[in-house]
DNA sequence: ACATTTCTGTTGTAATTACAACAAAAGGAA
DNA sequence: TTCCTTTTGTTGTAATTACAACAGAAATGT
């Protein structure tokens, strides 16, 4: 546990804690690290979540199910994310969702329960913490806007070039590598793979965009 | 501004504070109220967000216009709710959505900056508002995924059925009244109206639902 | 190197959708 | 009531998409 403190304490998750408050802090949580493969489920739609998810190391798919059996990739995970945190603050709300081990994870979990119910007022970090919770959940709130924002785009060309356009402004350039595969990609996007190579491909002949394999280049503005 | 206290101290922003502390901290706020008319905005693209925003009463639609000029709800808002407040969290973001007054509109306007810089540790209730603030964008957060699973199903028949068993189950009852009228509805789940309509009638008279106005019975189960 | 598997691109067709134009219904104001 | 406006429903057509089936490329293991 010790030699992955380093990189707890890095993590938005404990921004602005002291080492000596951290190591007290995961123990009055209950902390322990878990080892995840590929394919395996984090958190399972339906479940109760009080739990905090830290990933250390590795990548998360939240995922969703549709009733008639495709498959809705809502984000991609990464180190120094949080798993369905939205999660442990409605104490008896299911969980919306599917958290997928995508390759190899290392996750720090963290007994949510435990912190907020005893150390109600006592320990000083609590607050820290609670803060850095708000904070991290806006953030990922405003991307879910924007991932709202890219699905909810009328054609698929319209949907990749919004999409591609978003990236390259996180990134802050118009050359850019892209966290999905294809077939992700379009169960992000909720279109047909196919079609979506299709009209990458006119996209690039016509010059609006490049691309090889994930590397991007951008080549109007939206 | 006394005579909105009561409405005040009900809203989950201000949940387990005092009435005493609740004067303190509004003071300590700068708050103020005010009034909007429709198609007001309140938030709107590109702007920096400091301030918190309480819905007292009226309705509120968070919008985001599309770059080929569609118009896409994000979601709709009512009193007790929340105006932006993911925005506040990161001092240096522009706002992603524009937030439209329909019709006549009371919110309470907070100053985050003057709290969250003041009172670091000093006011015992400023945890208790990070708190409720955590909670609050935790149960936004859920309900963005929600809207995504909705807008996410292929046809407009699956994003119709998908949407309405979605309201029925948060209704906990299959007759349920909608919040949308026909247009808005069809910019929420990114279709075109007339083609909704279409899928309606069909659902109806295959006997799956039933509705007139804005009523509606879910007859089926996902 | 080879074989095997996974990923990506291409094409044709049937299904679905957007759009426009219009009709019908509902609601408001005089 | 009547007129006017807004909302909702209907229909035909052109555009877009999903899907299936396949081909080619890239990655992986032996």
């Amino acid at each position: 546990m010790e030699k992955f403190y380093s990189k707890i304490k890095n993590s938005p998750l404990f921004c602005g804690i002291t080492d000596e408050e951290l190591t007290r802090m995961i123990k009055c949580f209950g902390g322990y690290i878990k080892k995840y493969e590929d394919g395996d489920m984090i958190i399972r739609q339906g479940e109760i979540i009080s739990k905090i998810y830290l990933i250390l190391d590795g990548e998360v798919n939240i995922e969703k199910e549709t009733y008639w059996g495709r498959r809705i990739i809502i984000q991609k995970l990464y180190t120094n994310d949080n798993i369905g945190l939205a999660l442990v603050a409605s104490k008896n709300i299911e969980a919306n969702i599917n958290a997928l081990c995508v390759g190899h994870a290392l996750v720090l979990v963290l007994n949510y329960d435990k912190c907020s119910t005893m150390c109600q007022n006592a320990c000083s970090h609590h607050s820290i913490l609670i803060s850095n919770l708000f904070k991290i959940l806006s953030k990922e709130n405003i991307e879910l806007i924007e991932k709202i924002e890219n699905i909810s785009q009328k054609t698929i060309r319209d949907k990749l070039l919004t999409y591609l356009s978003n990236e390259s402004q996180k990134n802050k350039t118009n050359v850019f590598e892209i966290q999905f595969n294809r077939q992700e990609l379009a169960d992000y996007l909720n279109i047909d793979r196919s079609a979506m190579s299709f009209e990458l491909s006119k996209l690039k002949s016509e010059g609006l965009i490049n691309y090889k394999k994930n590397k991007f280049v951008l080549k109007v503005e939206l």
